[in-house]
DNA sequence: AACCCCAGCAACCGCGCCTGG
DNA sequence: ACCAGGCGCGGTTGCTGGGGT
């Protein structure tokens, strides 16, 4: 049974706004109000449009204070970090940053921010390539994504691996989950280095764990970090993935050296990235077993994600900090890490 | 000058959630 | 508890202008 269409399409107009209706919109909604129902505002108003359309054009166009174009730095950041955390749910972004709609941003991260951030040429720059020869860039980019993982949970894997190793160059060679290959001996050394590391910023920060954005997280939300992840695998070495066939160079069969980021990856890259995925279990299993002890994870029956908060908002700064681990569920073990790690950042 | 291609943007579409009856 | 209508959101589409060949 199909759903039931919100307007008469027959009966409307669709396309462009002229400026006589959206004349005729913007003084009806200053001098009445929506009147709380955009299905029927269109027929008080005169105009033959759907009552959905006459929200998006005031919304995202005629409302006052709206601004257009002109991303300042400080709000590229605010966006960059903000998708990282919550993914593309753009109307909380939007609340972050006045002025501006979800659609806007939406737009702005879909066409310049995003190819920004993953150095990915724009057309002049290097040269253009024709949409006749398929190997070129622009027309196999998703060939060059594993297939196992949507196209917008790779890229913000990409992105918070690229801004992580922008922050430390070393962090992604001290991230179990980008090397589950590692011999087990080594990777507990590089373990154990790492709790030494965080436990000497620890005292000579001796401050409060940061959020991506820079605030300071709620103690709960600190209390079920990587440092916990790690210690357990510290104090459990037999959980330490066996290394399986292959000559293992303690680095795994990978060919991605430190500091190296997804971004720069080739696709053999990006699907290695992908097969060793499946080879992640145990550190699914660690993650099952601290959710056990968070009341506050989401189930994993594949309950919408939508429905759940996705952030909280700290009322003394106005910001949005992620505070849901599942909304990195959809990378697997990969996602939880980074959650976990987002806390400690 | 003409053509082609692509970035940028406005608008549409459909789905899920919320709420009131 | 259930249903229907409205709302809000995110993904997608299609048009337009500009730059390169």
């Amino acid at each position: 049974m199909g759903r039931a269409p919100c307007c008469d399409k027959a009966n409307v107009k669709k396309g462009p706004w002229s400026p006589e209706e959206d004349a005729k919109l913007k003084a009806y909604i200053d001098e009445y109000g929506t009147g709380g129902n955009w299905i029927a505002l269109p027929q008080k108003v005169g105009l033959k449009r759907c009552g959905k359309s006459c929200r998006l054009r005031w919304l995202n166009y005629l409302r006052p204070n709206i601004k257009h174009g002109g991303f300042t730095e400080e709000e590229d950041n605010i966006i960059c970090s903000l998708y990282i955390s919550i993914g593309s749910r753009w109307s909380i972004i939007a609340a972050q940053l006045p002025g501006r709609t979800d659609n806007d941003i939406k737009n702005y991260w879909n066409t310049r921010l995003k190819n920004k951030l993953l150095g990915r040429k724009r057309r002049g720059n290097a040269g253009r390539f024709s949409s006749k020869d398929p190997n070129k860039e622009g027309n196999n980019e998703d060939s060059q994504s594993p297939s196992s993982l949507s196209s917008s949970a790779l890229e913000r894997l990409q992105l918070h691996i690229q801004l992580q190793t922008l922050q430390d160059p070393f962090s992604l060679y001290n991230n179990p989950v980008v090397w589950p290959k590692m011999h087990a001996p080594l990777l507990r050394e590089k373990l154990e280095q790492s709790l030494r590391l965080l436990d000497e910023n620890r005292q000579s920060l001796n401050s409060p764990v940061q959020s991506l954005s820079g605030n300071s997280l709620p103690a709960d939300l600190t209390s079920i970090s990587l440092e916990d992840y790690t210690r357990s695998l510290v104090a459990e070495p037999s959980l330490v993935p066996e290394v399986r066939g292959g000559v293992d160079d303690g680095f795994g069969t990978s060919n991605m050296g430190a500091g190296a980021t997804m971004a720069n990856c080739d696709e053999n890259e990006a699907s290695l990235i992908d097969q060793r995925m499946g080879e992640l279990n145990y550190y699914d299993n660690l993650g099952n077993g601290l959710k056990d002890n968070l009341a506050w994870w989401p189930s994993g029956d594949g309950a919408d994600m939508k429905s759940e908060s996705g952030s909280s908002w700290d009322s003394s700064t106005g910001n949005v900090f992620p505070t849901d681990p599942g909304m990195f569920q959809e990378f697997g073990a990969v996602g939880e890490s980074i959650w976990h790690q987002s806390l400690l950042e």
